[in-house]
Formats: C-alpha cells, structure tokens, sequence
DNA sequence: GTCGGTCCATAGTTAAACCCTATAAGTTTG
DNA sequence: CAAACTTATAGGGTTTAACTATGGACCGAC
C-alpha cells in the first residue's frame, strides 16, 4: 500500500482492522503504530456519529453497524481500484477514444490507415466527421475533433496564427481523368494548358482544396475553364465522368483505383496538393491521439517509398 | 459538504470540476480558493500518473484517462454516501440484529415478547438460540449472543466477579401440578410438604434452574423427592401428567395456559422462581440490543400490573 | 497589434492533520 | 493477584493542505 493513497487512510484501517480482528495485528500488517489505528478509528466514528468497533471483549468485533458500513467501503475501495487500473488501460491504448475529422475526398486514401490502427489498438473507440475543408481547424481549436485530415490550400504555406500543427502524409500529382468513351481515352498523349482549358470539366465546388489548386493553375496560365458541373460529391463526378463525354481533374490514386477512369498529363505539370494531418499544438494530446499521428507518419513514410518504387 | 469529510477531498474536487467545467466555479462552489484545486489535482494526476483534465482550452475537458476515472471516483463517492446513510438506519432501529439465548422453558413466557419487539422494530434480524441455562453466561462473555434470558438459580444472589448485568423480568411461584385423572385434581386443597414428598413426580433434570429450586426446598424440609421420570422436555413432562398418575411442579404461567393442568399449593410455600435478562456489563451495545432491554423493562412493569389487578 | 479580462499555475506561509514514542488503563489468563 | 496482552491517551515532530499574492497563457475588443 502506498505512502500517497488517494483511498482514506482511515478507511483502510477499518477494513485491515475488521480483517485481522485485532487493533495490533493490524498495525503490523499496515506497517504504523497501533495508536494511529486508534485514533483514526475513533475519528471515524466521531464522523459517523456511531461506534463500529466493540473492542470491549479479547477480540474486536464489528458492531451492527460497522458491519454494514465496512461493505460499503469494500465496495468503495474496489471502484476506486477499478478506476486506477482503467487509466493504465487508457495509457496502454486497451482503451480510449480517438476523434477524427475529414473531407469527404480524403477518406478513400485514409481508411487503410484507419483500418490498420484500428487492428492495432482494437479497444479504441474511433469516430470519423466528414466534414468541409473549412471546419477543420475551428474543429480542432474547440476540441470537437483530435486530429483532422484534409488537403492543404495553396494558400497555406505558413499561418503563423495559427495554433494547430500540421504534418504532410503525401504529395499527389493531378491529372486530367477521363472515361473510356472520351475521345482522348486512347491517344494517352499529354496535353498542354490551352487544350486543358477547351475540356467540359466536372469540378468539386470551391469549397475544396483540390478546386483552388485548380483555380490557381488556370488563372496562373490565363486559363478560363469550363465548368460544366460543380458537386460536392465524388461519386457524382467520377460517374458522370465515367458516361464518356467530360472531364474532370483528380489526384492519380484515386484515377488508378477506378477502372473507368483514364490519367491525362497536363503540360506544364498540374500542381501537387498534399494531404496533410492537422492537430492542436499545445493542447492535450491523448495516448490513443499520440498512437494516431505516430502510426500515420510511419504509414506516410511507407506510402512514399513504395511509390519511389514504381 | 462537510468539512471533515471521510471522502478524498482530491476526488470530491474533480468530481466537482468535471461537473462545472472550471476550476473557478467549482472552487466558488466548494468555497475553497483556486489554487486549492490545482494543487490536488496536481497530486491526482501525479499519483495516477496520467493527465485527468486538459486545460489547455478555454474551457476544462476530461481526457480519455480522466473520463474513466470519474466513472469509478463516482460511484466509490456514491458508495460511501450510502454506507454514511446506512449506519443511520441501525441507529433508528430500522436495520440491525439482536441474537437472544434462552433456556427451552423459558420461550413459553418470552414470545409474546419477541413478536413484540419485532412488530416494533420490523427490519432487525432477530436470531433465538435455545441453549442450557449454563451456556447462557459463557455465550455472553464471548459475545455469540447479545442478551440471555433464563431462571436464576438459587444460589445467584450476588456473583462478584461476574461481568454480567441482569434485570429481574418477573417472579413467579410454583404449583404443584396434576393432570385430570389424578386423584388430587378435585380435591384443589393445598398440600403439606410431607404429602408433597410422597407425589411420583416428573422433573427436569438438574440442568434447569427450576429443579435446583425444588430440590434446595425438599432438602431444606428434609424430603425425599420421588422423582420417577427426569427429562429436559417440557413437552414431555406436560404429556405424562396429563395422562394422570404422575405430579410435576411448573411456575403457575405454565399450569394456567395448559388445559389439562390443575395448579395444587404446597404449604410451606414452594419457593418462587425468578426470570432475568442477562446481558454484558461493560461491553457493546447495540441499538438494537438497547432497545430490547428497554422494551422488556416496560414489558416486565406491565406484567407486574397486570398480576397485581389479578 | 496591443490592451484588459479571464483563467489556471506557481510560490511562500500558516494552520491543521497525521503519525510517532511513551505511558496509562482495562481484560484475560496462569 | 500478578503477568501478559490489548487498546486508549498524551505530547511532540513532520507532513499535508489551505490560504494570499503573483505570474503566465489565452481570448476578445478596441
């Protein structure tokens, strides 16, 4: 039994002295004078307002009621127990809890890495938000979420302000998709700006990252480009791109992951966007949160040298 | 909340911060300052050796750790309120035990009693243990039973060294007694102690208080008592003088409440009998046990009264 | 951007609680 | 009745927990 006890000493004698019958022994066992035991014992009664030891004969007995008042303290000194020994579950990851939020697009490229922490530390309780790009960080400052996982603006080289940190999981290179039925589905030659800009598009709407690259570009090459349909939905655009006579720009993985969709070079290159973890910088951060950005980085890790390896 | 309280403060605290989500109200809440509160839950998190709280926010949330813990550092509070609570209940006399010993004879007057007491007091668990009248003392001293009631011996004037105390419940005197078909039923005059002697008696045998008062009477007028059949039965005794040759003596409570017995006086007076709660001098006493001795003293006076109207 | 306002953390001090040794008081046993 | 054992009491020293005062971080407003 420790020197620091968050369970009442006095209590702890109760109980030691009801085990042991006997105000000696009990001093013994708990290893402090038998006086101590005397006087918390006495304390104790004074608060309760009622005997609950008879030490009038050779042995001590419990009284009525220290009978029923030493079951309650049992009881409350196993809570207590319970509760110390669940935080080390919390701190060994065999429990916890771990919020997620991203953008609907990211999901595709983050689920294996969902899966595999969830097969390593298969006691946390894991929550995804999809949610837009915007709400991320606000997300995180008012600890709606852990970590958040989006795309990264154009515009985010550096925001002082802000009190998030971020770290990039992976580059991807854009490229125009198209279906089989498009006539630029066989020739796999690359195509320069002015011809990217004579394309039908479906566009994700601006409240993505990946449309402000796409923007930038444009505009960088005096670019106006013909936006035939804007979603907020991914199966949208890659069914309706599918059907043959549009185009749209996605990142290559998920291209190569669809079987309809063809990847067009675009000369001079389409921008790369990353994909990035973001996380609050000096707040508190949980074992299942910390177990999170560590995996994730070790996954990004990997994800970039098999690709150097294609 | 009171201020000497059996319950961790440091738990009382977070309990109470959890509750207002600042360690500024809690603390107004509990009137103790500030800085109070993070003291202790310094030392909280520093003995459980994980973060309970993160106030790294505007405002204090529970970690992972600290959540779980909360759960079991409520219900152990919990626990202890209702032990606290409890130990009220056998003060009120609406929870407790009381374990009575008894001498086999003596139930017959001690029933009515105990269903008293238990109408009174419904929710003690009482406990009767029928024991010989020689058992009684020693099972008080050890404590297996709370109060004993028998016949006093004769010989119990004043024993010294004894660290008992006893109560005189009544008197009552002794009757010859006779069946039906005895040949002194119809006579109902009284005896001499020389006709006494020639009876053919049923007795106790000489564990019972009652047969030592009959046998220091005949010895005292120089009888020889004719005692045909010893027993430790009253059911037996009552049985066979019923059957009508045989004679026994019995206090006259038990002669009026069997039909078939006729009460004979002897003269000289045989000698009148006593029955005494016995119970630890300077041991423990329960509520339970307390009011017993009461409500047998109020008992006894009534019984008095009543004998006395008679 | 800077200035208050609010909130929690830290430092230092005081009062109380806790535990110890030594000794007394009460029971039980030989 | 004395010896042995057990619990209660007294007095002193150390630790703990409370307070006040102050520092540092964050948030909103001007």
């Amino acid at each position: 039994m420790d020197r620091r006890d968050i369970f009442p000493r006095s209590l702890q004698y109760l109980i030691a002295i009801a085990e042991y019958g006997s105000y000696t022994r009990a001093a013994e066992a708990l290893h402090v004078s038998q006086p101590t035991l005397s006087q918390q014992i006495k304390q104790l009664e004074d608060y309760l307002q009622s005997p609950l030891l008879d030490r009038s004969g050779r042995s001590v007995q419990l009284t009525d009621a220290g009978k029923i008042f030493l079951q309650h303290a049992r009881r409350a000194w196993g809570e207590l127990n319970i509760g110390t020994r669940a935080i080390q579950d919390v701190q060994d990851l065999s429990r916890g809890s771990l919020r997620l939020g991203w953008t609907p697009i990211t999901d595709y490229l983050t689920c294996s890495l969902l899966a595999r922490y969830h097969h390593l530390y298969p006691g946390i309780t894991l929550s995804t938000l999809d949610m837009p790009q915007d709400d991320i960080e606000p997300a995180i400052s008012e600890a709606r979420i852990d970590i958040g996982i989006a795309f990264s603006k154009p515009s985010d080289s550096e925001e002082a302000s802000s009190n998030t940190e971020t770290f990039t999981l992976f580059e991807e290179a854009l490229y125009l998709a198209v279906g089989d039925a498009h006539p630029r589905a066989k020739r796999k030659k690359h195509l320069n700006a002015q011809d990217f800009g004579k394309e039908s598009l479906v566009q994700l709407n601006t409240d993505f990252a990946l449309r402000h690259h796409i923007d930038r570009y444009c505009h960088d090459y005096g670019i106006e480009p013909r936006n035939v349909i804007e979603t907020n939905s991914l199966t949208v655009i890659i069914e309706m791109v599918e059907l043959g006579s549009l185009a749209t720009v996605l990142p290559s993985t998920i291209i190569n992951t669809q079987r309809g969709l063809h990847p067009i070079e675009v000369v001079p290159e389409l921008p790369h966007h990353t994909v990035s973890m973001i996380w609050h910088k000096s707040g508190y951060k949980s074992p299942a949160c910390l177990a999170f950005l560590e995996l994730a980085s070790e996954w990004s890790s990997a994800m970039l040298q098999t690709k150097s390896m294609q």
